[in-house]
DNA sequence: CAGTATCCGATACGATACTG
DNA sequence: CAGTATCGTATCGGATACTG
């Protein structure tokens, strides 16, 4: 876990900071549907690797954005969910449906 | 530009490929506040290389959000400021700076 | 002033193989 | 199932030198 003081000043940067990468938001955005699954991960998000999606959980979880619950079960389960630290984030999230949604219905206008 | 086809099916995907990264929230928190010159931007973000503020300023033109005014004098100047799309982007700036202070401040407290 | 060109190291990411 | 370990590649990003 980060400390305050290794934090940027503007907190703008600090967003960017712990959610700002290519996987992150999308991680997040699953999440807001309530618990996940690793293998569900895989699914849900075309195109990530087990590597990155690891990293990532793993980055979340040490930034208290989510939590981590490993059931001790043969097969294993691991279920994935927002802390309220990560469900806060839903502003933003919010934000970037609108606004992907709108930019990609103006160059679908070609307006 | 990218055409429509090229954008990712999910908004929040498509909303990361174009303003997720390291530099490119923090030029558009600047131009925010108004126009903005290449040298400023150097000054109000700390670390950034000429080399990341250049090519983020031409993904950002290209991507339709912001535009650059050349203005034919000795010493040359150059004007940044928002397109509208640009400018449509300012809730998820605001849902950022709010996160990113509560955040700041939530780790302050030791909660 | 506002860049461009080049080099180079760090990090991100993907593919594959293996494990409790 | 949910990872870890390893490797190779690609992209990102910083430092430096140079230019219209």
């Amino acid at each position: 876990m980060l400390t305050w003081e290794e934090l940027p000043p503007c907190p703008v940067a600090t967003t960017v900071r712990l959610i700002g990468n290519k996987w992150k938001p999308l991680i997040i955005r699953d999440l807001m549907e309530g618990t996940k699954r690793f293998g569900e991960f895989r699914k849900s998000i075309p195109g990530i690797s087990q590597k990155a999606l690891t990293e990532n959980l793993r980055a979340l979880e040490e930034d208290g954005l989510i939590l981590r619950t490993a059931y001790p079960e043969v097969p294993p389960r691991v279920e994935y969910r927002l802390s309220e630290t990560g469900e806060s984030l839903k502003p933003i999230l919010d934000a970037m449906t609108a606004w992907g949604t709108a930019y990609k219905k103006r160059l679908s206008q070609e307006s």
